[in-house]
DNA sequence: TATTTATTGACTTATCTTGACCATTTGATT
DNA sequence: AATCAAATGGTCAAGATAAGTCAATAAATA
């Protein structure tokens, strides 16, 4: 299966990241458009999709002559900082997709395991299905009862 | 008589996964969809109703350009056996605290994890919760109720 | 016959790519 | 200083592509 552009970037970033000492990467947006070949706001959509807060980095940059694009990859102190970062992630409402595509997300940051992540999904599938079929709970509320079920779950997890 | 189309697409899918090295394989929707004649969301069925959480499988996907379908299993051996014991111990109905002794005493066997013991209480005590509080579920159906939710999650772990 | 499981397709949502236009910073020239 | 040109990065929306949802039927099974 062929990658896509915004795949190979961020792969790339990514590499660039792990090989520093900091975790942290200074790129010019330019440069690296030309190198992959896009035009320059794919690099954005790049940063927005794939390096947000949620994910762990931070992004900062500066526009004009000597412009920059920096990327940080953050580190957890604690378990606290953990817990945090899970509420922070999964708000107060939370789709199943987007549940989904977060418990993919932790699981390649190997903040959980796969068996973890298997453990939440049927959790969460359970009660998707009986507040769906037998309860007739509305689809808003669902995700509301999604968020407080998947952060009990994540944060049981990190203190645990 | 012929075999219908939702278990032919499981067992190919289930055989792409067995010769994977890491027991996990990407699909397209609508090639496979068009391989064998149907429409594409019949994936979507079979991957429901045969790649579950429940019986050891995750699943990611992509919408959209280079898009993609990816079914992973946590199965590495023929754990049968322990799904049975798994199942006959918790039985049809069970009680809070017999769930929480049966837990104890698999972990206490190795059976499973501390963490995965935590992950357990916590969707029990969930839709314990949700169960008495919300929707005024009788003691008897709620020991139901949690029966079946232990299987699921044991039963994938089993699995897993 | 009643209930569960499978099949279909119309409609919805998400993701990637591209490009036109906007904003900020630097540094050279008045 | 004040101004302007050049060099960067940012935003947003349209178009293409691909997967997800849901509910109506049909088929199989209890």
């Amino acid at each position: 299966m062929s990658l896509s552009i915004t795949k190979e970037i961020e792969d790339y970033i990514a590499s660039l990241i792990t090989e520093s000492e900091a975790q942290t990467v200074s790129l010019r947006r330019k440069d690296l458009a030309e190198q992959f070949g896009c035009v320059p706001s794919q690099i954005n959509y790049v940063l927005r999709s794939r390096f947000a807060p949620e994910n762990g980095f931070l992004v900062e940059s500066q526009r004009g002559g000597h412009g920059y694009i920096r990327v940080m990859r953050l580190t957890f102190k604690d378990c606290d900082d953990v817990v945090s970062h899970f509420s922070d992630a999964i708000g107060l409402s939370i789709t199943e997709q987007e549940a989904r595509r977060l418990l993919v997300n932790f699981q390649n940051r190997e903040l959980i395991t796969p068996k973890e992540r298997l453990l939440v999904e049927v959790a969460l599938r359970n009660q998707e299905d009986q507040g769906k079929t037998i309860y007739d709970i509305s689809p808003y509320k669902r995700d509301i009862m999604r968020a407080e079920l998947l952060t009990k779950m994540l944060t049981s997890l990190a203190l645990g």
